[in-house]
DNA sequence: CCCTCAAATTTGTATGATGACCTTATTACC
DNA sequence: GGTAATAAGGTCATCATACAAATTTGAGGG
């Protein structure tokens, strides 16, 4: 019925582990994995187990296997593009290390917003701001509101690889912030606690403290990913 | 060049077509695929080679293979891939902020490795701390074992995106990285000022303090950028 | 009608075999 | 001795079969 219980998948765990090992260095000194017969005993698993999790090493670019030769790994003589896995992310085991990606951009971006910020950029944060109040006084969950909220504050460090990069996460995150911001709003103390954080953020911007602003964000997301975990997603 | 030309592999093909088929809506009806069995007969190929197509289309998102039921399409749409445009990215201008988005992820990745790391990590990383004097006394530039460093802080942290992420920044920052070192070589104080750095994080690690970790690491990312710009950079 | 439970269906994994291709060592020839 | 042809072994690609695990289905009993 709900999808997260049906798959452990061995192939799974099989291709996340090699391309860890992959990407930590492991094969770097031949440039090509074990063969599969010896990775199939490694991993204590068939080899076509061994042969699925490669298979999709394979098709993400990661290694090339060669008939007659092995499987090599590809040294970026293309650029990779950061890809994660869907399945990989939507489990609840992944939200933590997502959030603390997003959580390591956040506080870097409100530290670089205090430096570079104007009068100008910084009424537009009060005005996105107070939409996301609006939203909540409208009865809508603000979802869309607070999203805009934290893009406005990233696009004023003028660094568009901020945005790319927390726009990419939120592709993954976005589920659970809608479901905690839905339980935020059925919650008065969360929600004041949410407004209090933004503000807080928002405030120590005003300021230009880049410091206070890196506290003041990092304070949000850690508070973000207890709410979320109260909220029972992760 | 023409790596094409040997393996059109018959997954591949499998898989393009399944693709293809599906984003036409042949399957729209019943929402799913019909059994490996069928398929295997439809393509006239192996069971074998029929999973090897649906596991990248797996992969992929598109479907979801449930044991004892089926395989599903998933209606859900593409996530897309964070991708940075090369040329953009070794532009002059474009380095500050790729630096940026490293500085974001490298202090959280030190905070969270103070947090986690055992005495093993520590003794781990106290190694790679010293393959990179060892590299210097042996005349080389050190490069790898300076990214071998910090990669092995990142590993700690148990975060797989960390890895990931900085990865892939490394993909654009490695140029650059290459260049600083090599002068850094060139100059006594800047050697010190880095191994001090690089000292200071891991002692903050050690002690399992994540604020000074994170601090630290945000020095050294800071100088890192001056000595960046200094070398003539950026 | 509903509940239980067993059979059928379907994907997941294991195993063995064969072919295609590559690498390496050996051999034969000059 | 050097070089090219050849043989041997290793490795991935595919196939075929069998069994395990999970789900769905349907029959039977209350």
């Amino acid at each position: 019925m709900f999808d997260k219980v049906s798959a452990p998948a061995m192939s799974d765990t099989v291709a996340q582990q090699l391309l860890k090992q992959i990407e930590i260095g492991s094969f770097a000194a031949t440039g090509k994995l074990p063969t599969e017969a010896v990775l199939a005993q490694q991993f204590g698993v068939s080899r076509t187990v061994i042969r699925e999790a490669i298979s999709r090493l394979k098709n993400e670019g990661v290694v090339e296997p060669r008939q007659g030769s092995g499987v090599f790994v590809k040294e970026h003589g293309a650029i990779r593009p950061l890809r994660i896995d869907y399945a990989e992310a939507i489990e609840p085991s992944s939200m933590p290390h997502l959030l603390a990606v997003r959580r390591a951009i956040e506080a870097e971006v409100a530290a670089e917003a205090a430096r570079r910020c104007t009068d100008r950029d910084i009424a537009e944060i009060d005005a996105a701001l107070a939409n996301i109040d609006e939203a909540a006084a409208a009865g809508r969950d603000g979802v869309a509101e607070d999203v805009a909220f934290h893009r406005k504050i990233a696009a004023v460090t003028g660094n568009p690889y901020f945005i790319k990069t927390l726009n990419f996460l939120n592709q993954y995150l976005e589920a659970g912030v809608a479901v905690t911001r839905r339980n935020e709003a059925t919650r008065d103390d969360f929600s004041r606690q949410v407004r209090d954080e933004h503000a807080a953020i928002v405030d120590a911007i005003r300021a230009r403290d880049p410091m206070a602003a890196r506290n003041a964000a990092l304070t949000h997301l850690y508070n973000a990913e207890r709410r979320l975990s109260q909220a029972g997603i992760c």
